[in-house]
DNA sequence: CAAGTCAGTGAACAACTGTAACCACAACCG
DNA sequence: CGGTTGTGGTTACAGTTGTTCACTGACTTG
């Protein structure tokens, strides 16, 4: 037990996080399913039973990139989604706020995309709830927004699920278009504007 | 080579079907990539060494059931897609298809949804290339529907994704709630035809 | 400073993997 | 009918896997 810090401790976070990273390199080409402890350790440099000081299992290290990987992502909800003067400038800022994201984080991104439907199943439930969080958070906000009065609780939860799939479906269509030609990457770019604009059209005239 | 019929042909076919059978079950639980060419034999009970008179690896076998999944799947986008009197109607009816595509095929459908962002590069190419015809077909019939005078091309390769993605998102939804409750099944059909109506009505106010 | 804690090591294990070479025998074709 | 074709079976190999156990030695604590 002992106090949260002192070298022993900080070393032991060092050769966690270097496990995490190389899982998640290895975890470009392959699903999680198939990543072994073996080699991920491997990848380190360090001895194969170091590992279970850090995970149980590969589908342990998993839930654990799933928290690292989303995480972090929830205090970028509110920014998100704050309203602007103009609607085109909030999406323009949205999907600029992703490309951003895709392109500093792409291993992160990949790995949800991934290990979303991916076969571990305690890792699927993570990337569940993180997503759900989500689909709260991004509620909460259009609730907050003055085109919300009349709409129903269950109404705000679909259109915050939608924002939420459609903000996976960006980042993922970013991630393949990544090193792509200048030109087919801005041309997803512009698709995910013209969906995010579809789906605010349909918002404003729901009440019809 | 020979002709196409035949005892010998049969039984081969007879065989390769019992792999695909076997493979399809057994990725219930796991990804493909993680999926042991000895692991489908044993299934099926025939010898390792016999897997490879019919695929050249687990790759090969994955190619082939993105084609059993989704290549049969092409003539439903005609009467999916086609007009109703009701655009509720319309919506209502989409989403009861869904829903029995899921409840009749679910480890297709798992499959799909699993690989489409899985580890296993051709198997991504063939979900990609199939998902890329179904938006070619889409985007025909919305073509020819009256409310789309007036629509760029790029609209229209737009909106088409837009209801590509929709449709997988709700499949997989179908089928994370395959064995639920009643009460969140009919929660699940309810926010699918919710958010087709949101996409309908952005899509009627789309030329304002 | 002595005692204890604990991250990382090394060897060993049974079980598993993909693949190669060779064989058997039923279906096919001339 | 007799020779050829080719699906599937058998045996074997060299690597890999997850997990166990006892261990070392640097850090921490009283």
């Amino acid at each position: 037990m002992s106090h949260t810090s002192g070298v022993r401790q900080a070393q032991k976070q060092k050769t966690r996080q270097a496990l995490l990273d190389a899982a998640l390199g290895l975890l470009e080409e392959q699903s999680l399913s198939s990543l072994g402890l073996r080699e991920v350790t491997r990848a380190v440099g360090v001895a194969p039973t170091a590992f279970y000081r850090h995970f149980r299992s590969t589908a342990d290290l998993g839930v654990a990139l799933v928290e690292e990987a989303l995480g972090s992502l929830h205090p970028m909800i509110r920014t998100t989604m704050a309203p602007a003067e103009d609607d085109d400038e909030r999406i323009g800022r949205a999907v600029e706020l992703i490309a951003r994201h895709v392109a500093a984080h792409p291993a992160h991104v990949r790995f949800v995309a991934r290990e979303r439907h991916g076969g571990v199943q305690p890792v699927r439930r993570a990337i569940r709830e993180q997503l759900a969080r989500f689909a709260e958070e991004v509620k909460a906000e259009l609730a907050e927004d003055a085109s919300a009065a009349g709409w129903s609780e269950a109404d705000l939860r679909m259109l915050a699920g939608l924002y939420v799939d459609q903000m996976l479906i960006t980042a993922s269509l970013f991630l393949e278009t990544l090193d792509a030609p200048e030109e087919e990457r801005r041309r997803a770019v512009e698709t995910a504007r013209r969906q995010l604009r579809l789906i605010g059209v349909g918002r404003a005239h729901w009440l019809d």
